[in-house]
DNA sequence: GCTGCGAATGAACGCGGGTTCATTCTTTTC
DNA sequence: GAAAAGAATGAACCCGCGTTCATTCGCAGC
């Protein structure tokens, strides 16, 4: 048979790979697993499957299937974190407006609003009232986010001649942001990533009216 | 012994009750597992414990698990669009500006933002990528929502001098509504629903400038 | 009061999924 | 080149959960 000499040429080389490659193609398999059949009934054989390892390595590389959820989690988060972190430390902007251009692009950037990455984040956002780690995970992720957004905004309105309330819109800028990636994530033909962009623009132009984002 | 004979007369006393009283009381039991427990581990035990019922009984009158699941998601959906739809369809408001007071009101009202009915919200959103009828009923109950925040919008909008993008403004405040909620669930003590509804308000003041909410 | 119907019960079943571990194979060290 | 270390495998185990169903019990009709 054929596929018998194909088989047995491609068969069971096995391959030894460090230990940091390894947890992250299994992170990696665990959200195209939670993307595909929900957050509630991913299996481990599934994830193994998916990331064309055995059903054991799991249990070598993270003990437990609810570790493998938590860094799935914390890799989302971070990443996250990171890339906007990277844009609102950055100083090489040459003015508060045109980093906050920057930061709604990368908010609203096809790396962050894949529908991989979304379903992951509420995939676990659902679960985070009964679980304590998730829930701390994702509030302190929210907070350092808000942290440099407020910075941001404190920055923004100090250039205004109106006087803003920059707890209240800071507080609505982030809520508006979460939600317009639910609304991607549930309806992604009715909203689009350019459409939230401008969504996005119309909220800021109308409390920062100086700038033009 | 006390607790035998209080047992004893209290002990299994079975009682029949209508179709529709069952199944509310199984629907608001699985809603308070879901809280406690989270979507992805709650079992038939627990919720027919909670509902001080028999095992089989959830089988008797839903057949699967999943149906539960369905008519519960449902159950949170329509009650938030009845809810909705009597104050905006309501004709004995003064003024559009009142109903909308009425409608933040309403939006973070105790009833819609009690801990157990958002957990069940978002439950169900961080599953509805991967469920086809998750999604459906999520996606059905947020048009209906929009659909008539969008007609009182255009009404306020009428009325402004300025010309407001009635479309950008309502996918904007729903999605400020939807992230809001989604703070209150993760970070009560951070975001209550005072400042959510000033946070709202905000808002709804910087794009119809002229009313005052 | 008797009977039949259907609601309610809960013990039992079977399966699916997480976890374990003996074994195999690769790499490193001496 | 031998041996030790440890990465990777996957069959097997066991427990927990959804579902079934024989049985019990309350109530309406006669």
């Amino acid at each position: 048979m054929q596929t018998k000499v194909i088989k047995s040429v491609s068969e069971k080389k096995r391959v030894i790979l460090p230990r940091a490659v390894r947890r992250q193609q299994l992170i990696l398999a665990t959200m195209r697993c939670i993307s595909r059949v929900g957050l509630s009934s991913v299996t481990m054989a599934q994830v193994t499957k998916d990331a064309g390892l055995s059903r054991g390595i799991a249990n070598l590389h993270f003990e437990r299937k609810e570790n493998l959820l938590i860094e799935t989690l914390r890799f989302v988060t971070d990443e996250y974190n990171r890339g906007q972190a990277e844009i609102l430390d950055a100083t090489t902007f040459s003015s508060a407006a045109e980093k906050l251009a920057a930061l709604v692009q990368f908010q609203f950037s096809r790396s962050v609003t894949e529908a991989t990455k979304m379903a992951v984040w509420f995939a676990f956002y659902g679960e985070a009232t009964s679980r304590p780690t998730y829930q701390k995970i994702c509030a302190d992720s929210d907070a350092r986010a808000a942290r440099s957004v407020r910075a941001l905004f404190t920055q923004l309105g100090a250039a205004q001649e109106v006087l803003v309330d920059v707890g209240a819109v800071t507080d609505g800028y982030i809520a508006l942001i979460d939600g317009l990636w639910l609304n991607i994530l549930l309806a992604p033909q009715k909203m689009t990533r350019a459409k939230a962009k401008r969504v996005a623009r119309t909220f800021l132009e109308g409390v920062f009216p100086s700038i033009k984002v």
